[in-house]
DNA sequence: AATTTCACTGTCCGGGTGTATTGTGAATCA
DNA sequence: TGATTCACAATACACCCGGACAGTGAAATT
C-alpha cells in the first residue's frame, strides 16, 4: 500500500510519483537551507515529508543528488519569480522599475530565503558542491547582476564605477538584511522584515546610488 | 608520556594544559567556522589540533562547551584586534579614522573571517545557540555599531537616516564581500581580497555614506 | 484475467558520532 | 624519596548516519 490514500485522487502512477518527489524535495530544501548539506540528514527529511527513509533513496539515488535536484528547484523558482516582476512593471519610469526590482527581490528572499542559505552553506565550506553551484545554478547571476548594473548606469540612474563592485555592494546591502533579520529581531527589537523597514531599506539604497 | 614533548620546554604542567587548550580552541574555530556546529566533529577537531579524541572532552567536557569558548576567543581576538587599530588612529582626522576603521574591519575579517562564518551558521540554524551567541558576544555588536553610526552622523561624515538601517547597510556591504569573495574569485576572476579591490570596496562605500 | 511494472516498505550493514569510564605514568609536592 | 596529582590515552558504548537489498501489493499492461 503506498503512502498516500491513491484511492481518494486517482492520479496516475506518474501524478503519484512526481507528487512525492515535490515532497520530499520541498523537505530537503528547508532542511538543506538550515543545516548545509552535512549537517542536514535524510532521515530527518523523509519525516518532515511524510515519507520512510528509504524511498528518498529510491527518488533521488544519494544524498548529494538530493542536494543538487534541491538547489536547482531553489533557483529555478527564484529566477521565474522575480523575471516574473521585471516583465510585469517593464514599461513603467526606469526609476521605479528599479526599485520594484529591489523591493520583489527583498521580499520573495525574505519569503523564500532558501537560495541565499544554499550559497552561504557552501561558500563557507568550499568544496566541490560550491564549484557546483557556481556552475550550475550561480553563474548566470554575477553576469545578469553586471549587466544589471551597467544598464541603469548607461540610464543614468545609478552612478558611475566598476559594475562588479557596485553589484557586490548592492547584493550585500539587501541580502544582509534579510540573513541576520532574525537575530536583529531577537537583539534590538527591530523587525527588518517589516513592510516599513524594507521601503526604508531601498529608499536608502536608492538614493545612495543615484549619481 | 604527554602528547607534546615537555622534556624539550621546561614549562609547568599548568602552561602545557594551556598550549594544549589553545591547539584545540585554534582547531575546533576553524572547524566550526568551515562546517557549523553539527557538521564539525570532535575526531577532526583532535586529527587537526594533534591530539586524541578523549582530550578534547577532558579539557572541555562537552562539544557545546568548545563551541562557546571558541565562539568567545573568537570575538575576543576580534575585540581586541580592532580596538586596537581605532586607538592607533584616534587623533587622526575624523573622515580618515572612519577610513581606516572600515579598512580594519575588512581587512581583518579577510585574515580571521570565522566570527562572520559562526555569525552565519546560527542565523541559519535559528535555535538555542543563536540566542547564546547573541546574549555573549554580539549583543554588543548592535549597541556599538548603531553609536559608532550616530557619532560619525553628529559629525556630519555620514547622511542622516536611522542608525540601525544604515548600520545594516554598511555592515551588508563590508562583510558581504567577505563572505562570497572565494566564490567571486571562481565566477568571474575578481580578487576581492586584492588591495586594489578593498580600497576601491571602501571609497565607494565612503562616497556613498557622504551626506 | 494473468502478467508485468514499480512506487514503496522492512530490515540490515559498516562506519562515524558524542560521551563515559578506567588506566597510566610523568610532574609535582610532602 | 614516597605519595599524590593530573594531563593524557585506551577502550567501550549506545546511537545515528548514508546506503543496500529483498520483498510487497496495487496499478498498469497484455
Amino acid at each position: 500500500m503506498p503512502a498516500q490514500l491513491s484511492s481518494v485522487t486517482p492520479n496516475s502512477r506518474q501524478r503519484q510519483r512526481e507528487q512525492t518527489r515535490n515532497q520530499i524535495l520541498a523537505a530537503a530544501i528547508d532542511s538543506f537551507a538550515r543545516s548545509g548539506f552535512e549537517a542536514a540528514s535524510l532521515a530527518e527529511i523523509a519525516n518532515h515529508a511524510g515519507v520512510k527513509k528509504p524511498l528518498v533513496q529510491y527518488h533521488f539515488s544519494t544524498k548529494e543528488q538530493l542536494w543538487k535536484e534541491a538547489a536547482q528547484i531553489v533557483w529555478q523558482q527564484r529566477n521565474e519569480s522575480l523575471s516574473l516582476i521585471v516583465a510585469k512593471s517593464d514599461d513603467a519610469e526606469p526609476l521605479h522599475v528599479m526599485r520594484c526590482g529591489f523591493v520583489a527581490l527583498i521580499e520573495f528572499s525574505l519569503a523564500k530565503p532558501q537560495w541565499l542559505w544554499f550559497m552561504f552553506h557552501e561558500a563557507a565550506a568550499g568544496g566541490e558542491r560550491q564549484a557546483w553551484l557556481l556552475e550550475n545554478c550561480m553563474g548566470a547571476d554575477y553576469e545578469m547582476g553586471a549587466i544589471f548594473v551597467e544598464e541603469y548606469q548607461r540610464q543614468g540612474l545609478i552612478r558611475q564605477g566598476s559594475p562588479q563592485h557596485l553589484l557586490h555592494l548592492i547584493s550585500g546591502a539587501l541580502t544582509y538584511n534579510l540573513l541576520v533579520a532574525p537575530m536583529t529581531l531577537r537583539a534590538t527589537g527591530l523587525d527588518l522584515a517589516s513592510a516599513e523597514a524594507i521601503e526604508e531599506q531601498v529608499s536608502l539604497l536608492q538614493d545612495l546610488l543615484r549619481p
